[in-house]
DNA sequence: TATATTTGCTGACTAATAGTCATTAAATTA
DNA sequence: TAATTTAATGACTATTAGTCAGCAAATATA
């Protein structure tokens, strides 16, 4: 039965053809300014059919957002290098995570916009779907954080996912920061730059072990 | 002229008694689900009063989060004690924000909504009035960062605007992550005081100088 | 006091937009 | 060729932020 599996390939094509137009949109005019009515023009379909392949908006912008995870997990398997020490591996993905924020500012948006939600909690419909998700690049770091530890490079008083999702959420805090308050009155003369410096400074210390 | 004092009076506790109905409505039924028809009924007014009042809803959240700033500065002045070492008077600061963020959630939920607006950003009407505010709590944290640095307790090679900015939004980006992913399969046994206690641990490496 | 003016408030209205569903058209199967 | 299944449509509903012409009470003026 050939038919069955053109159809399923079609399908599965229109379906990218939609994230594709959501992309787009959300890109070009703002993820809160996006219309399902605009998304359905820039895509040539009718809105009836977006809600044929998503549930709803938010459906949609998770889909954007499973495509930026994918991105940011290949980067960090670029850039870790098993001939290199530890601790500049966790630098290097700490750093990808930075140049990615830069690279590919509309898909961080993305992921921002997404868990900033007010109902974004365990009980939400796509919470699972996002956390424990195949593409999510978090388990390279945690491996990477668990390596520092075996061989001693990374303080071990800390579990591995907790300390590498508490230095993932201040990484994020820092990168919001920098694009929202490049302007703030008290950082007069600090750049984007700057301020990522900073932050690298700060965990360093804070991360290695004493030896 | 008492008349003009009286009225003066009356539409500033008008407009007060607005800002009280809107945060219960924010608050019980979330800000994004909290219409302006639910605030005017709160309210005991028509809808059109409310905009005589305020903008828009946004602005009205505004007010609520100066409300919030507010109890945040205060709270602030009470925890640092000139008597203590520089170091433990900035942990007490951070330690105040946790506090903060546990005693009044909803203020703090509401702090966050705001910032996480796709269109807060130097551009935004509110953002001057946000970010200049004479009840913004922040000025007290790069005051005693400041001291830290002349007494010698917290090293100096950073800007104490840039690094009081730093170590606010990495705290505040953990803060975000105790609240949205306690329940995260990477963090299972995980409680929000690990994640706090395991933040000031690697912060506090990070911002001690050298002796 | 009677009249004019100003102030505060109202709620029906508009506009925008997420999401639905009865209907139509095309492809597939019998 | 007719019947059935699948894909797509777009007019429709419901919700909600924000507006505005008009009313009523308070205040000022004569």
């Amino acid at each position: 039965m050939g038919i069955a599996e053109r159809k399923e390939r079609e399908k599965e094509q229109r379906r990218n053809e939609i994230i594709d137009a959501a992309e787009r949109v959300f890109f070009d005019k703002g993820i809160s300014h996006a219309t399902m009515d605009m998304i359905a023009e820039e895509a040539e379909l009718s809105k009836g059919t977006l809600y044929l392949y998503f549930k709803s908006k938010e459906e949609l912008l998770f889909s954007v957002d499973l495509r930026a995870m994918k991105i940011l997990k290949k980067i960090f398997e670029e850039v870790i290098d098993p001939g290199k020490k530890t601790i500049e591996n966790i630098l290097a993905i700490g750093r990808a995570y930075v140049s990615f924020s830069r690279d590919y500012p509309n898909y961080f948006k993305a992921l921002l916009y997404f868990e900033g939600n007010e109902e974004f909690n365990p009980k939400h419909d796509l919470y699972e779907m996002f956390c424990g998700h195949e593409d999510d690049p978090m388990q390279h770091f945690i491996n990477m954080i668990e390596n520092g530890m075996n061989d001693g490079s990374i303080r071990s008083d800390i579990s591995p996912g907790l300390l590498a999702h508490s230095l993932w959420s201040q990484t994020t805090g820092v990168l919001k920061l920098a694009k929202t308050y490049q302007f703030h009155p008290d950082l007069k003369n600090v750049t984007e730059d700057d301020i990522i410096d900073t932050h690298i400074k700060i965990l360093l210390n804070g991360i290695k072990s004493k030896e």
